[in-house]
DNA sequence: CAGGGCAACCGTACTTAGTACGGCCGGAGC
DNA sequence: GCTCCGGCCGTACTAAGTACGGTTGCCCTG
């Protein structure tokens, strides 16, 4: 029974609004956005929710399952395809809104891969993209080659967006130079080519490439459709 | 000036082969092999070497320079497609290697993302995939939007296959039974209808929509490549 | 209005990582 | 033999996840 020395701030902060699962995870989503997902910690987000470490653990199990809500809630950004509307014009739809969601997320892309228990707007999400195709006329086999198509197409392509080492013209140069420097020596010539005569040109965006990748996907599925008649 | 104490195996161990970078990172993969990312730390990696800690350090900068290496080794082992043979058969031949490289190196996937200074074996693999298109008469640009859209699908395929929920058979369970239980509020009624009818039917191997998602990309490629003619 | 119960929050401390810093040691050359 | 050096390691600091056991204010209940 240690005497309390009840000290300052014990009582003073003027009631702040109780924590929940729904603010905690907000809150990491919001410092991975501001810092990477190296900069999500127990503790930094404690800080950023004004609150101490372990009170953290009183809304969630541990860090995975925050790592997982936070998965959850950037697939809740993204623009639910509607069962029902011309299928095309609906997968363009999703296609654009998830790669610009995942771009403003990046980290998400990461966890992506070893999250595997997906949350409800996951699963509503998934549910919403196979219900478009179905309506549309996709035969169900069909459906699972055009879901499994073109969220491969999105992902991959974030993924090679994130990880660009030639980007546009500015920021490029510390990376680039670099790589250039070894490429002077005459190994990857057609890199060189495809860098100096292409990417490296004014003018040029890889993001340009996700309308190009995912015109050619949904061009083979309609062609898939139309034979499966 | 601390008395030496010199204990046991000071002098002892008969001479082991002084380590160096290659045998370092190939350890380094060895370990992530084994037990996923979360397992290779420096010190897990100085025993499986048989070497203190900081040891690891005289042949690598730090961690980072550690897991850019194993993905360059990664690389490393995807099949060089050839500049002058038939292109199609090249790409075939490099999409099928690279799955089954990164399925056998699941950890590599989550390493993409994040690494943005490419290794010798990246920019040699990279070159040699340019090369062949090129020789395969494709012009720069398309050169481009082939190889975006070919990584993209390989990756993301990749990233699904290693997040599946619902996978094969039997090791499905668990976490499929959990999403099922959901199901039966009714929510969700295309995915249960895809799961029950196709997906959870015996035959069904998320991994064969590979090659239906390849040839579809490269059938797309052939016909772009035909009208640039 | 006193007392009890509970949910929210926190203090402390243990464990595992990465890695800076400064040795020690045994073989190569003088 | 002596020196130098490269490879290796002992020690220790910092950061992070989280177990455990409180403490406290608020809301009932009587």
């Amino acid at each position: 029974m240690v005497v309390p020395d009840m000290d300052e701030q014990t009582i003073r902060p003027g009631r702040r609004a109780p924590l929940d699962r729904e603010r905690v995870l907000r809150a990491a989503m919001a410092v991975a956005d501001g810092g990477g997902l190296a900069d999500l910690t127990i503790r930094s987000l404690a800080a950023s929710l004004g609150v101490k470490p372990m009170s953290v653990y009183h809304h969630v199990a541990g860090k995975d399952e925050i790592l997982d809500g936070i998965v959850d809630l950037v697939f809740a950004e993204i623009d639910l395809p509607e069962p029902g509307r011309e299928w095309r014009g609906e997968m363009v739809r999703r296609a654009r809104s998830a790669r610009a969601v995942l771009v403003r997320h990046p980290w998400a892309v990461a966890l992506l891969e070893s999250r595997t228990s997906p949350g409800p707007a996951t699963l509503r999400h998934h549910d919403a993209t196979i219900g478009t195709l179905r309506a549309g006329g996709f035969p169900v086999p069909l459906t699972a080659h055009a879901f499994a198509l073109l969220d491969s197409f999105i992902y991959g392509f974030v993924i090679q967006e994130a990880a660009q080492p030639l980007r546009a013209p500015e920021e490029t140069t510390a990376a680039t130079e670099a790589i250039m420097a070894g490429f002077a020596a005459g190994e990857y010539p057609h890199l060189v080519e495809m860098a100096t005569e292409h990417i490296l040109r004014p003018g040029y965006a890889f993001g340009d490439e996700f309308e190009y990748g995912l015109t050619a996907v949904l061009d083979a599925l309609a062609a898939a459709l139309a034979g499966s008649r």
